[in-house]
DNA sequence: ATACAAAATTAGACTAGTCTAATAAAATAT
DNA sequence: ATATTTTATTAGACTAGTCTAATTTTGTAT
């Protein structure tokens, strides 16, 4: 997919100006390749320091919902700043503490000090069919409202869930989520939901 | 004692003008007050964020100590990054995690969530006399060269010293570390080992 | 193919933090 | 009390990252 300066621009929420120049001088350093047919590319260096980040960002999310007790639509903030705290075996040393954990809290893999990223098979619960049971494995979305209506609705990683039924009228689901609870969500919900 | 723009521009190996430049903001923020006469002075919000900061810095080396395993000399550059971490109960979710430890590895008091700092009576031991014993307490020199040299004369937070002989000519001291070790130290690494 | 819209790019400005070199003020020594 | 040295301060410049307001380029629709 064709990444271009005003699509990092809106995701970024920065004016189209700024990742122009950052385009720039991340292209003098060689991290990324930049061509406005092509789009932005990684380049070999800077996906490897893109990993590495989202190596440490997993693991500290690990590390703040199991140790620190905090919970599911806060870890991310904080791992945003801790993610950039550099240190060469730091990574290693989390990872060895947490006992080498294979997916963060919101079921996206973590990737190998080699920089390996295990892959997994993940559906949108949106694409499940009527009858059929699935277990969720992550979140596409990851907002606050969106994880603090999951909790809500005691969805968690590996929650099993059982479609009972589809709406023809605009697709909302009507779901069986674990034993308890019985609910309809709408589609855009079950776009937002990755099962497997 | 009177804190100077040279005092910290030396400090932090920084030019004068870079310090002059931040005084002149930092002051502005009400954060410290400078006058020429009596230098440059913390004020109440910006100790709290000074000792918010220790706090922090204090933790994280806690636990890159006892739960990464990191040793004593390589933890203080580590925290260094961490400690600017920014959330409301960080500090104290770490705190909990880490059982209220009183104190940082390099045996400095950890301040408490209201900002309180424990005081505790530490001594030279360089001040210590012939045939007295002491228990470390801290160090004062946090260099990884002193750290490393006292890992190898086994010296710890806690160990036990007597002070067996002083040299009258340049005030080198002749100790019993612990049980095992019998060594001489220099005047300068007596004056950089708080004990009490 | 021409005109409008959207995207990319440039120009110029601003903040934050830093520097060196020049100057002013203070402290110290004789 | 004056000369010398040290310290404080100012002036001007530089990098990094960001912005807004042009302007140029590209894409699209008729």
């Amino acid at each position: 997919m064709k990444i271009s300066p005003t699509a990092i621009a809106d995701e970024m929420g920065v004016s189209a100006a700024s990742v122009i120049d950052m385009i720039k001088k991340l292209s003098e350093k060689k991290l990324i390749s930049y061509d406005k047919v092509k789009g932005a590319k990684l380049l070999e260096r800077g996906q490897k320091e893109a990993v590495a980040i989202i190596r440490n960002h997993r693991l500290w999310e690990v590390f703040l919902l199991e140790k620190l007790n905090y919970s599911w639509d806060e870890i991310h903030d904080i791992a945003e700043q801790l993610e950039h705290v550099k240190h060469p075996e730091l990574a290693d040393r989390l990872d060895v503490f947490l006992g080498h954990p294979e997916y963060d809290p919101h079921g996206d893999p973590i990737p190998k000090s080699n920089g390996e990223i295990p892959t997994t098979v993940k559906t949108l619960l949106s694409e499940i069919a009527i009858g059929k049971s699935c277990r969720v494995v992550a979140v596409k979305d990851t907002s606050s409202v969106f994880l603090q209506y999951l909790e809500q609705l005691s969805v968690n990683i590996g929650t099993k869930i059982k479609v009972l039924d589809i709406v023809p009228f605009d697709n909302s689901m009507l779901l069986q989520i674990g034993k308890e609870i019985k609910t309809t969500v709408s589609k855009r919900f079950a776009e937002s939901l990755l099962v497997d």
